[in-house]
DNA sequence: ATGAAAGCGCTAACAG
DNA sequence: CTGTTAGCGCTTTCAT
């Protein structure tokens, strides 16, 4: 069909230079008068000459290409920040090789074989990143994850316990001083150190801190819609609750609703119903299901992605620079964030 | 760190056989005594060799990487797309390049090129197929978009009219014959679509259909609710709606039910209030919004992933098999279903 | 059934 | 500043 095999070489005699130059161009390496370039580029297009990677990677020049490895993309946190990790790496001219390692990251040694079979510059390891250490010697890496890190590589994540400040002193503000939370696996790390944020709050302003009030429960509307039913029930001067994820802020949120339609309707004054407040958590930032009675702290994925491109291409011009460990700040969206 | 260089001739010679033979044994091409085979394979586990696929796609051979296209990895469809595609792909030893394409498609032409430099043995493409026929002559082209695709090349992609049917059948089961449709703008193939199973339902139903009863509204909770409210207004006789999102469907979800407390504390005869029934789209499988009050009609976003996958290696395998076009039916997840 | 040898397109020494 | 040249690791005829 098309033409088929433009190398460097006729893009060289097009422009009547050497293979040397135009390689030199290609990189933007050498001291090339900028005439020179000129009728390379020109060459180029004009050939419609596009560089062989393979070639390059193999003669020990860089592939330009990064490798991605995450648990799966069906994670919003993880569609997220690949989504601007991707962005901002092919607006740089590189290209991201993408693996999953698995809903528990058991593919994580294949992963990091694939990827160094394919030659890339550097892994960006979202996800727990614990035995990724050794895996990958001799290749930078970057870690990118909702709560875990590595001390001796670069790393991204959300300042969750920042989060659980945010979401408390957003409902403090309005005045609740009885918050739940709602929502979440004891065993995890993003949401224990939101938990810290949450408590933290709390003792800054002097409010007692009650673990009765914090609460497991399933990531369904359903499994909310009873918590946080029984909560009520148990401690009726709670005023509010921070909902852990977007599912469970939605059960809540309905079942306040029919609550206070049931109490209204069993005749009780009007006066007496509080409704109660809600702030949900979310890994998406548009988080478009905000109503006025839904309010999110919403993950900088995206951010994220983006902030892990940037430090991956200063790790691949400066090796040398030091370690540097990130931690960027959620975003309030809904009743008055945005 | 590691051993450094350790390429197919320390594993020949390891193995006491020639280069040609470990090439062989890789690819499994030549016909080797299964002898010889093990003997390779321990030298490879031994040495802890990994082939050089740049080197291999330089020779001629092919690259293992498939070259993904989508417009925006944060749109969910496109998200649980690629997770299926890269989770059945990387099963069988193949890697995934991924580039997004831009929210409207504004860098296709780059990602082409970058995938075709990087000598990509395949190309799937999501989202908008038209002018993406001729940009990869040479390179075997798989369609997975919501709605569009390609004469010429394979392509899947979810039914939509089946959708709209399932979404009406399920509330003419519940006995509504009032079905009102909310949200999506006018312009989007993939509703287009979905109405048109969902007219064909009605009509096939011997029901009337009304084209005012289809409204366009943004995709956001609040606008939805606007809209509903004033739809109810109208049409006080309507008595289920579609939502062709979960924001619109949410929103519709909140009016209905502050609707219904409207209207009782009015001190309406409570049997004068028919709660509204309410189906929605959703792009994710699990749609983990389901709740008593809240069904959805799911695209099997991950499985057309999956099938993708299957159908790109089928091309690689037999380049001449004919040109197949599949559609996939979504799933009712809620009420019902699951 | 296996081995020897010729490159694939590119980059990085070195020279000029 | 630019040209010559030697491979990178692998696949693939062509012999054996």
């Amino acid at each position: 069909m098309t033409q088929q095999k433009i190398t460097i070489n006729e893009v060289a005699s097009a422009a009547g230079v050497s293979v040397t130059t135009v390689s030199l161009v290609l990189s933007g390496k050498g001291r090339i008068s900028s005439a020179t370039v000129e009728r390379v580029n020109q060459a180029i297009t004009q050939l419609g000459y596009v560089r062989n990677r393979s070639a390059a990677a193999l003669r020990g020049g860089s592939s330009g290409t990064i490798g991605v490895i995450v648990r799966d993309l069906s994670q919003r946190f993880y569609a997220e920040l690949t989504a601007g990790l991707s962005e901002a790496l092919e607006a740089q001219g590189k290209t991201v090789l993408l693996t999953q390692s698995g809903a528990h990251g058991q593919h994580l040694t294949r992963c990091f074989d694939s990827l160094i079979a394919q030659g890339v510059d550097a892994v960006v390891l979202g996800g727990d990143a614990r035995n990724a250490a050794a895996l990958a010697p001799g290749v930078p890496l970057i870690c990118a994850s909702r709560a875990s890190y590595l001390e001796g590589a670069d790393s991204l994540r959300p300042d969750n316990a920042l989060g659980g400040r945010m979401a408390t002193e957003f409902l403090l503000r309005q005045g609740h001083q009885h918050i739940a939370w709602l929502g979440g696996c004891g065993a995890s790390l993003t949401r224990a150190e939101r938990i810290g944020g949450y408590c933290a709050t709390l003792i800054q302003h002097g409010l007692p801190f009650n673990p009765e009030w914090i609460i497991e429960c399933d990531e369904s509307p359903q499994a909310a819609g009873t918590a946080i039913t029984r909560l009520q029930q148990r401690y009726p001067h709670l005023t509010a609750v921070i909902a852990s994820s977007p599912p469970v802020a939605l059960g809540c949120c309905l079942a306040l609703l029919r609550r206070e339609h049931a109490l209204r309707q069993a005749a009780v004054d009007s006066n007496g119903v509080q409704p109660m407040a809600l702030v949900g958590f979310s890994d998406e930032l548009q988080a478009n299901l905000t109503d006025p009675s839904l309010t999110f702290i919403c993950n900088p994925a995206r951010a994220i992605g983006r902030a892990a491109a940037a430090r991956t291409l200063l790790r691949l011009s400066t090796p040398d620079a030091p370690v540097q460990h990130v931690i960027m700040p959620p975003q309030l969206i809904g009743s008055s964030g945005q």
